[in-house]
DNA sequence: CACTTCAGATGACACCGTCAACTGTATGCT
DNA sequence: AGCATACAGTTGACGGTGTCATCTGAAGTG
């Protein structure tokens, strides 16, 4: 039979793979109370030691997680900006769709994203070095930021460079209010006779230049 | 001299404010992290099994917090709205800086207010009568309301009772944004040159009819 | 006075994050 | 080839946590 041929690199990744999906998993079923290291390991189908090999602690763990959600997440906006089909205001709405959409789909998810930068200092002497410098919640900021690169991109593509960068600051701000108001329960679209499709409308309707398409 | 001449339901009362007083400490300093059962109950006074007699659970206590804290806010909403010295303008500009100003003060409190309603599920068999109905999150519900109640009455004077709610919509969520994104490090004000105090008069002027005063 | 109620104390349990020490195997060097 | 090393994974252990059942003693009540 085809021989599994995995060198020792190979089952390592593998295994680092398997460990972030789980704890993906338990974090959407249950919330970050959820996500014991123990459960994470045994789904990985490792012991509960085996995670401190890959990740220097929980938090590594979860901020490793919302590193590559951000580094996704810009992705889907690069993608929406450089498709030539979509003309800009849908391209905008989309791109504050795409992260609400993430607030309500995952909202467990989506809290992390929005954790505070964590502190370094928890690092254990052993894995100090090996797991390379602490640049785990570095490699989450820079995620972070490129998303918010190509989110202010697609500002300027619609309300010129001029204005991009106020103009992107409420549009993101604002957006992650209404996804953080609806998934915490406060956004009562009965009281507010509005909803999170309706206010992103009026957002982008607000910055749009006048004679531009809608 | 003055004998104490405490009650045992004056005692009780007491040692409920000083456990609420204690956990509000300890999130302040440490956040939900450091918040424990034991150690709120050592500050307090008293030993770890104690906190049980006044509430459900640890998850009772700091709701019960959030639900003070929510009071507080509307109360100040509604000393701002009342104000008759203040111009709407100023008095919208205030009540979205309150909201951000506890934020940008307490941020542990902050992200404690805007926590997804809890389950009722977790309440033991002894306390379920006893802390009466699981009114706990209900209460913090309620008072999150009347804060709403208040700000919407705030932009119902200045915008009018016909915009007044999805403009009320649009400006709560919109300052939650701006809340959320500073205490967690992703506003940063070179990149998108703004700050959130900008951020607040641009939402502002944008629903203010022409010829009322900033 | 006896009797009840109930705030608080205490022992116990299961679970958690984390680390030190250990084991076995794949890798690299000679 | 054979040996030494690196290192992924296991295991035992420790301190800390939320929570409960049980107990205790003092304040309230008839």
């Amino acid at each position: 039979m085809l021989d599994a041929m995995v060198t020792r690199a190979e089952s390592a990744a593998a295994t680092r793979r398997a460990l972030l999906d789980a704890a993906a998993e338990l974090l959407d079923l249950g919330g970050p109370e959820a996500v014991t290291v123990r459960e994470v390991g045994a789904r990985a189908g490792v012991t509960r030691g085996a995670p401190y090999r890959h990740f220097a602690d929980k938090d590594s763990l979860l901020t490793a997680i919302a590193a590559e959600t951000w580094d996704r997440i810009a992705n889907q906006v690069h993608a929406l900006r450089t498709n030539p089909a979509l003309p800009t205001a849908d391209t905008l709405r989309s791109a504050l769709r795409l992260l609400i959409g993430v607030g309500r789909d995952q909202p467990h998810l989506y809290q992390l994203l929005f954790k505070r930068p964590v502190r370094a200092q928890g690092l254990n002497q052993v894995h100090r070095q090996l797991c390379g410098p602490p640049a785990d919640p570095a490699a989450a900021v820079h995620a972070a930021e490129r998303f918010q690169d190509e989110f202010l991109a697609v500002v300027a593509a619609l309300a010129g460079e001029r204005n991009a960068r106020q103009y992107g600051a409420l549009l993101l701000t604002s957006a992650h209010g209404i996804a953080g108001m609806e998934l915490s329960g406060h956004l009562d679209t009965d009281k507010w006779h509005t909803t999170p499709d309706e206010l992103v409308d009026t957002l982008v309707r607000m910055i749009t230049p006048a004679g531009q398409p809608t």
